[in-house]
RNA sequence: GGGCGCUUAGCUCAGCUGGUUUAGAGCAUCUGCCUUACAAGCAGAGGGUCGGCGGUUCGAAUCCGUCAGCGCCCACCA
């Protein structure tokens, strides 16, 4: 283990001495900047990320990895802060947390990134062999890859560094590799010719899931197709026919989105039921331009009210036009070019057609003039020529939805082509009921109906692209080594395809396969002493098919099978993704779990919601509103953008990302800076009686917080007391968050109990009074009890702010070099039946200090002018007189006293249905005083009427648990109570 | 076309196996304060009848139906 001697001997000092009047010399406001770096190589030169398979309960989370060469944006920041909240989390509870990051090589995007960088530098892709090519890819990668790694350490992941992985590494690619050949020889995997989405910028095909459809204004273009016997002998219309006929004779409309097609043209169309075709049944009609007569053919397929209800069948490039070729054995003409630009082979269909049957020149319009142009070109060259040639019967606009390509946004083309495919029933039938009967949690739960619809739907998975940078498919085909060579007739298996892990078990598994290969005579060549040689598949694999592993791969699991890594971290605990990629990655990764481990590879996924602004637009980079998160960090601090983000991040909603929330989260920060200002700004007393011996510089690591005993100040003793049980409670409240995955309110819970509950109610009773200008010192007692209070805090507060919830724990008391708040662990005692009550209790005293400062605001009294409280009452019989000093010193008050009346002239109020009364002398407003009352009457009046009508009815009292009705009758009593009391102090007013 | 989800204070959201004193939080707003931790702050205050309508029930923000608006996912209507 490589140690750093500076940073192990001695953790950093505190930061920010500059610049402050009091608070032990710290400066009034917190400067993360100085904090986090330094922390952030403390933590790394500690190794306190690392993990290795121990006795602890493990706790495993695999990083989504980003693209390579991609670099942070807000939605990363959402998506790692979250998992690095959760790490932190379970670290604390005392398990082994293991945070595996790692980067994706992302296919096909980072492959159009090299082309367009090698474009710029005026390199061709098609000029480049594969090594060539390959070589400027990686060289990108080691120049862009890990950039973002670096900056999730920004943020302060706290991932284990030493396990970073690549999906193109050694052990990856090698793992991948292995399970293609698996699931070949399982059959599972099968090549074949097959209507796939092509991309015709990329030059490749892509899986449905990279097809997103766009809404787009084109036209829909009616075009005539003329009987080939233009005006047949034994024309019937029959009833309801739709009949079209011009000078030149009868003929069919056909509507279509894309006119060029008609060039593969093979059939039109109708459905037998639809009266309005009947006449065209089983005649032959005429491409119009091409010139090919084509059957008119029947299939209820047809929707008989879109357009005309004739459709032309063109099966080289439309999906359902495939089908139906297949059904009634059509040729498939493909027009296009890879680069769906119009082909030549569109000219020798023409030829060939009009070879075949003469058609008048008045439908023909020769090709030629269209080869070479680009498919949108063609498009609108076709629809002006047809115009101009009569073939169009009218244009009209029409909204269509257009599948594109999701990486580079083209619209997709859909190709018949010879490609590789996952078959997907199995996968689907092994991982529906684990998600189904909640073996794997979604968070939250509704993803499941998405999920589920996916699987009972499945297609089998295109996994081979027509691109270089990605794993390359093991197959290898057989093939004469050289022209010359003698090649083997009858029975020698050309062609045929070796699945294997690599080029020597394929040669292996040639000639076992095919002996008959052993027959021919050597040639030399890669073959060596062979017959033949063998040439690998020039396609790779979808990144998918790599991305699928992930939480078996990273651990080896496919290449060393039940290793010990594997069996302890593996399954993971959670996964936290967007839903955008559910098909993509997180139900793949179920299917491999299941194939491969026979065990989810994770027990809960956290679906995030998508980082908008504040408006709710997508960010983009066209519309500038994607803030730069390291710029952020550098403003706010990294605690305080996570602050910002998990603020408004409930699990599967969409997050409004505003700056202001960043804002927040550094004035909470600076908060908590002052808070620690103030408390190691205290002297302290000598111990007075030093009860449990010496506690100083012992941190709470037993997290057993005693309230102290002895001489202490009241207000302190019952101060001290109450946060105990607040924290004790909050800490039940943070476990139930955590457990739902409800991680901002967990933050709010924290956020809350810090700002309100720790500084403003307890610091401000615990603080020490000024006597003549000097601070009093603190009691030894309260003093070490608010370290404490402090010290579980910060770890509250850790797994959301680590930088400075590590600054101020190392602050906080003397620690040992290579200690760490990340290694602290956090159990509170179990909240009893007293705190619940003490709480309770509490909460009336702060009504009572709020009500008589509420009085000094509306009076204008000072909060230093002191003021008497009477309570009206005996006071034994007021538990309230148990928080005396407490409220004396939060209101100010120089008495408090039982009384059986009010004094005249006094500022009343009531908690619960005690009667409080400040009095006020001449500072009384009689008439203020009285509106006020009587507006609280009035609506104590309102209320009680509503209870009564309540209580009146019979079937409340007889249907209503026996509770809610006495809950009633309290409701009821004490409305009456208070009544009373206002009426009384009205009265004498 | 199908499916899912949402609509609660100015904003962002909790609450929704119906009943814990005529709805909660954070932010924003308003008022007063530079009070020796913090003006990136302190103290106090105002503000919704829970999208509309109808129903179930002793009782509904919470259950059912319906209408309206918004969003997401899926789908081969050329």
């Amino acid at each position: 283990m490589s140690e750093n001697k500076t940073s192990k001997e001695t953790a950093p000092s505190l930061t920010g001495r500059a610049g402050g009047e009091s608070g032990c010399g710290l400066a009034s406001k917190y400067s993360p900047a100085e904090v986090e770096g330094k922390w952030y190589q403390y933590w790394l030169d500690n190794k306190l990320f690392s993990s290795k398979p121990d006795g602890r309960e493990p706790y495993t989370i695999v990083i989504p990895p980003p693209n390579v060469t991609g670099v942070l944006h807000m939605g990363h920041v959402l998506n790692e802060t979250i998992q690095d909240i959760l790490v932190r989390h379970a670290r604390m509870e005392g398990k082994n947390a293991c945070w595996v990051p790692g980067t994706d090589h992302a296919s096909i995007a980072t492959e159009a990134k090299v082309v367009n960088r090698l474009a710029e530098q005026g390199i061709k892709k098609a000029d480049l062999t594969r090594e060539e090519f390959l070589k400027h890819a990686w060289a990108w990668t080691e120049e862009h890859g890990g950039i973002i790694l670096k900056q999730l350490r920004k943020l302060g992941c706290s991932c284990d560094w030493d396990r970073t992985a690549f999906t193109m590494d050694g052990p990856r690619s090698e793992s991948v590799i292995k399970v293609f050949v698996d699931l070949y020889r399982k059959g599972l995997i099968y090549r074949g010719v097959r209507m796939v989405n092509w991309d015709p910028k990329a030059l490749t095909a892509l899986s449905d899931e990279e097809v997103v459809y766009k809404e787009e204004h084109t036209k829909l273009y009616y075009m005539k197709y003329y009987l080939a016997e233009r005006v047949p002998s034994d024309f019937v219309a029959g009833e309801g026919a739709v009949v079209h006929k011009d000078e030149k004779g009868y003929y069919a409309v056909v509507a279509t989105t894309r006119p060029e097609t008609i060039m593969g043209d093979v059939a039109m169309c109708i459905n037998p039921n639809d009266p309005k075709n009947q006449w065209l049944k089983g005649k032959k009609v005429i491409v119009p331009v091409v010139g090919r007569v084509i059957p008119v053919i029947e299939d209820e397929y047809v929707d008989i009210e879109f357009g005309t209800g004739c459709l032309k069948v063109t099966p080289a490039h439309d999906v359902n036009d495939y089908m139906l070729g297949e059904k009634y054995n059509l040729e498939a003409i493909d027009i296009f070019n890879d680069d769906a630009t119009l082909s030549d082979r569109i000219v020798a269909a023409q030829q060939a057609a009009l070879a075949a049957n003469s058609v008048s020149d008045d439908f023909v319009i020769g090709l030629e003039r269209y080869v070479g142009t680009e498919r949108f070109a063609c498009r609108k060259q076709i629809a002006e020529d047809m115009v101009a040639a009569g073939l169009m019967e009218k244009i009209e606009d029409y909204d269509n939805k257009i599948g594109c390509s999701e990486r580079t946004g083209v619209p997709i083309e859909p190709k018949l082509s010879m490609q590789w495919f996952l078959k997907m029933q199995h996968m689907a039938d092994i991982s529906l009921s684990p998600v189904m009967n909640d073996d794997i949690q979604f968070y939250p739960a509704k993803y499941k109906n998405t999920y589920r619809h996916w699987l009972e739907n499945i297609k089998d998975w295109c996994i081979s692209r027509q691109l270089w940078w990605g794993h390359r498919i093991p197959a290898w085909y057989i093939d004469q080594p050289l022209s010359n060579s003698p090649r083997g007739g009858e029975g020698f298996p050309w062609g045929k395809v070796i699945v294997a892990e690599n080029e020597e078990e394929a040669y292996k598994l040639a000639l076992e396969t095919y002996p008959i290969l052993k027959t021919l005579p050597p040639t030399g060549g890669a073959g060596e002493g062979l017959g033949f040689t063998l040439k690998q598949d020039e396609d790779a694999l979808d990144t998918w098919f790599s991305s699928w592993l992930w939480p078996i791969s990273l651990f080896d699991g496919i290449r060393h099978p039940g290793n010990e890594e594997m069996k302890y971290y593996y399954p993971t605990a959670d996964l936290v993704t967007g839903p955008d990629i559910i098909f993509f990655w997180v139900a793949r990764m179920i299917m491999a779990g299941y194939e491969y481990e026979g065990k989810m590879p994770f027990r809960h996924v956290y679906f995030t919601g998508i980082v908008r602004d504040k408006l709710g637009r997508k960010m983009s980079k066209s519309l500038g509103n994607s803030p730069d998160p390291l710029d952020l960090i550098e403003r706010f601090g990294a605690d305080g953008v996570r602050m910002g983000m998990m603020l408004s991040a409930p699990a599967g909603n969409d997050i409004l990302f505003d700056e202001a929330l960043c804002e927040q989260g550094r004035n909470f920060n600076n908060k908590i800076w002052n808070a620690f200002r103030l408390v190691k700004g205290w002297e302290v007393t000598a111990p007075l009686s030093s009860p449990e011996g010496d506690t100083d510089a012992k941190s709470a690591a037993n997290n057993t917080i005693e309230a102290p005993s002895g001489a202490v100040e009241g207000a302190s003793a019952l101060a001290t007391q109450w946060f105990a049980a607040k924290l004790r409670l909050a800490a039940e409240e943070l476990a139930d968050d955590f457990s739902k995955y409800r991680l901002s309110e967990a933050l709010m819970t924290v956020y809350k109990l810090f700002w309100d509950e720790f500084s403003s109610w307890y610091l401000e009773m615990v603080k020490p009074a000024y006597i003549d200008g000097k601070p009093q010192p603190v009691d030894r007692a309260t003093y070490d009890a608010t370290l404490q209070f402090f010290e579980v805090l910060l770890k509250m507060l850790h797994p959301f702010m680590p930088f400075i919830t590590e600054e101020l724990w190392q602050a906080l008391y003397d620690r040992q070099p290579g200690e760490s708040i990340m290694r602290a662990e956090l159990h509170l005692p179990a909240a009893t039946d007293a705190d619940r009550q003490l709480c309770a209790d509490f909460e009336a005293v702060k009504e009572v200090v709020t009500s008589i400062r509420a009085v000094r605001s509306q009076k204008n009294i000072a909060p230093r002018e002191p003021l008497t409280l009477e309570i009206v009452g005996k006071k034994e019989e007021l538990a309230i007189f148990n928080f005396e000093s407490s409220i004396k010193k939060m209101a100010n008050l120089s008495a408090i006293n039982a009384v059986t009346e009010k004094s005249n002239g006094s500022a009343s109020f009531l908690v619960g249905t005690t009667e409080y009364a400040v009095p006020l002398g001449d500072l009384i407003d009689l008439d203020a005083e009285r509106k006020k009352l009587e507006g609280e009457l009035q609506h104590l009046e309102g209320f009680l009427a509503n209870v009564e009508k309540k209580l009146q009815n019979e079937r409340f009292v007889q249907n209503a648990p026996a509770a809610v009705v006495d809950m009633e009758r309290k409701k009821q009593a004490d409305a009456q109570q208070k009544i009373a009391a206002l009426r009384d102090t009205l009265a004498n007013l």
